[in-house]
DNA sequence: GCCTGGCACTCTGTCCGTGCGAGTGCCAGT
DNA sequence: ACTGGCACTCGCACGGACAGAGTGCCAGGC
C-alpha cells in the first residue's frame, strides 16, 4: 500500500533530519527539505499515525517530532542502507593502523581511529583469552622460591603472574618445567588448556610433580578468569559534543559505566564477527545506557571472534555511518591480528 | 607584624571556605564562620589589600572574593599543613592494592583508588622503561623468519616486539640467541643497555652476528622510545561533578588532553619521589589545563623514581587532602613494586 | 477516498523590567 | 587601628508579554 510506504519514508526523513540538525522536526520543514510530494498537512496526518504507533514522539505539545527508540530501531532494521566508506576513509584506516608495533599499540590506535571516524566514544576489547591459543609459555626465576609465569597468545596478548613456591627451586627444574609446559600447552586453545592438566601431572617426572601442580594452578587461574578481560576506551571527549538534550541530566553515569568496564564487556559478550549489533536506548538494559546507543561487532576471523569493538553515543546518532565505520575497522583489525 | 599575619589568615579562610562551598565568599560569612576576632569591615579592608596584591579577585562587583592562582599558590606553599590520612583511609589503600596479580592490575587499582580517594581525575604513569632494569629477555620463534621478543623488567613491565629476519632462523640459533641476550642484558639498567650492544656483537659467535644485529636493533628501539610511556587514567566522571564554574566553557579540552597522554606525561616528567609537586592553573603552561591544577609525585624508591602519579582537578580543590592522598598512594605503590 | 489549504489553539523560548539580596567601599567615630 | 553605618552597585530570580513554531481539525477539491 502506498500509504504505509510513504509513512516509512516520513519516518526516515524525520530520523535523518533530527540526526543532522538536532532539533525536533516539524511537518513544514520536512516538506521543504525532502521531496515527499505531499503537503505539510498530509505529513502531519502521517506523523500522527507514527506517533500513535510509538515510532516518534513530541517533547511537548507544539514542538516537532523526535524519533523514539522504537523509531530508531525500525530505521536501523529496515530504512537505512549501510553507507560504504569513502576511499579516503579506507585509506585513513590503513594508514592509521599500519606501523603498530605490538598489541597494545594496535588496540590503542584502533580506539583512537574509531573515535575520530565516528566522533563517538570508542571501545575495543582485548582479544579474549579463552578464544586464543597458547603460543608460548615462559618461566622466569626471579627469586629462589619465586617464579614469574609469562603466557603469550597467538593474538599477541601477554599475561604474567608471579608464583610463590613452597620450596626453593633449582634452575635446572625451571628449565625442565618450561619445556614441559610448552610441550603440553603450546598450540592449545586456552579454553581447552584446563583439560590438559591431569595429563600433564601424570607424565611429569616425579621430582617436578609438586612444582607443576603449583604452577598449573596459577596458570589455570589466569586463563579462566574472564573478569580480567580488558577494555580500551577512547574519545570520551566526544560525549561533551552536541546538544545537552542528548543525555538527559549529565554524562556522568555514562562515564562511570565506561570506566566500570564490566558493563560494556557484558554488552560486548554477545557480538559475533558477521553482523553489526546495534543496541538502542532502553534495549541496553543498563540504567546508565538507557539514553545511549551501542554499535558493536566482533573482530577476528569468521569462525572465531577474538573480541569486540564498537562505539557508544547518543541514540541520536548517524547509524549507517557508524555501523559502516565499526565494521570496516573490525575487519581491518581482524586481518592485522590474524597475520601477526 | 600582626597585620600581615591576619591578612594571610583571611586568605586561608577564603580558600578553605571557597573550596568547601564553591561560592564566592564575602566578608560577613567569613567573620561568622571563622574566629578571626575582627569585624566584617576590617576583613573587607584586608580583602581589598589581598585583591590589590593579586591573591584574590571578585567575579563581578558585589560578589564575594575568589582566590586567584597566585592565591592558591601562597596557600599551598605557606598556609596549609599536609593533612594526614585517617586510619580508615590508610587501611583502604592497603586493602585496595593488596591482591593485585600483575603490573597492569596494580596500576589499574591505583588509579581507581586515587580517583575515589580524591574525587578527582587520577593519572598513573607506567614505570619508566629507561629507569628499570632488565629481568629477562625472551625470544620466541613464531615463524621461520619471524621472532617475538619479550622483555621483562624488574618492575613487572612487559614489552614485546615482532622481529622479521632477512633469512630463516633455526631453533638452535634461537636458543643460543636467548642465552646470549640474557647474559648480556639481564640486570642491566635499560638506560645503559645501548652501550652493551657493540660488546655483544663482538663476542657473539660468527654465525649469529647477523641475527644479533637485527634483534638488538629492535630491542634498542623498544628501550629508547620514550613516547611509548604509558598512562592510566581514571575517574574522569569526577570532572562532571561540582560547579559549572570550575571549568569555564566545557571539560572537553581537558578530556582531550587526558587522552592525548603526551601532555600529561610531559608534566609528569618533572616529578621526583621526595616532594609533592603542585601545578596551579596557568602554571601548567598548557591551554587545556589553565583552569586545572595538577598534583603529582613520583613513586619508587628514594634513589630512583620509577614513574609518576597524581590527580587533576579544578584549581578550586582541596590541596592538603589531595596532596596527602597522592603521597600516601605513591609510597604504597613504590613499596609494592619494589618487592615484587 | 485521499490530499490540501486554512484556521484556531497551544506551548515554549526569549526578552524586558522590577525588586531583592549580597556584598562592597568609604567615612566618621571610638 | 578597628568598628558600625550607609549608600551604591550588580547579578539573579521572578513574572508578564510576545513572537514563532507546530499541531489538530475541518471543510473543500481531485
Amino acid at each position: 500500500m502506498a500509504h504505509d510506504e510513504r509513512r516509512l519514508e516520513v519516518l526516515r526523513a524525520i530520523v535523518q533530519d533530527y540526526v543532522s540538525t538536532n532539533d525536533p522536526v516539524g511537518s513544514k520543514a520536512l516538506a521543504e527539505r525532502h521531496d515527499l510530494g505531499v503537503s505539510p498537512a498530509t505529513i502531519r496526518n502521517d506523523m500522527a499515525v507514527l506517533e500513535e504507533q510509538g515510532y516518534i514522539t513530541q517533547p511537548h505539545t507544539s514542538a516537532g517530532r523526535v524519533p523514539t527508540d522504537k523509531g530508531y530501531r525500525l530505521f536501523v532494521d529496515r530504512l537505512s542502507a549501510v553507507k560504504p566508506l569513502s576511499v579516503a576513509e579506507r585509506r585513513a584506516i590503513e594508514r592509521f593502523l599500519d606501523g603498530a608495533v605490538d598489541l597494545h599499540d594496535v588496540l590503542g590506535r584502533t580506539v583512537r581511529l574509531l573515535a575520530q571516524l565516528t566522533r563517538q566514544v570508542a571501545v575495543v576489547q582485548y582479544p579474549s583469552l579463552s578464544r586464543s591459543a597458547v603460543r608460548h609459555v615462559e618461566v622466569v626465576q626471579v627469586a629462589a622460591a619465586r617464579l614469574l609465569l609469562v603466557l603469550i597468545t597467538d593474538t599477541g596478548r601477554v599475561e604474567q603472574r608471579v608464583v610463590d613456591c613452597p620450596v626453593d627451586v633449582d634452575p635446572e627444574s625451571v628449565r625442565e618445567l618450561r619445556t614441559l609446559l610448552n610441550s603440553a600447552f603450546t598450540g592449545a586453545k586456552l579454553a581447552d588448556a584446563g583439560a590438559k592438566v591431569p595429563d600433564l601431572l601424570e607424565t611429569a617426572p616425579t621430582h617436578l610433580r609438586g612444582l607443576v601442580a603449583t604452577v598449573s594452578a596459577t596458570l589455570l587461574e589466569t586463563l579462566v578468569e574472564p573478569s580480567e578481560d580488558r577494555l580500551v576506551v577512547g574519545g570520551t571527549a566526544n560525549l561533551t559534543r552536541g546538544n545537552a538534550l542528548d543525555f538527559p541530566g549529565t554524562v556522568r553515569p555514562l562515564l562511570e559505566a565506561l570506566e566500570e568496564q564490566v558493563v560494556v564487556l557484558r554488552l560486548m559478550s554477545e557480538v559475533d564477527a558477521s553482523t553489526v549489533l546495534v543496541r538502542i536506548g532502553e534495549e541496553n538494559a543498563h540504567e546508565a545506557l538507557t539514553s545511549a546507543s551501542f554499535v558493536s561487532v566482533g573482530y577476528g576471523s569468521a569462525d572465531r571472534a577474538l573480541g569486540g569493538l564498537g562505539v557508544v553515543g547518543p541514540t541520536r546518532m548517524d547509524y549507517p555511518t557508524n555501523m559502516a565505520a565499526v565494521r570496516a575497522v573490525a575487519r581491518y583489525v581482524g586481518h592485522l591480528l590474524a597475520e601477526s
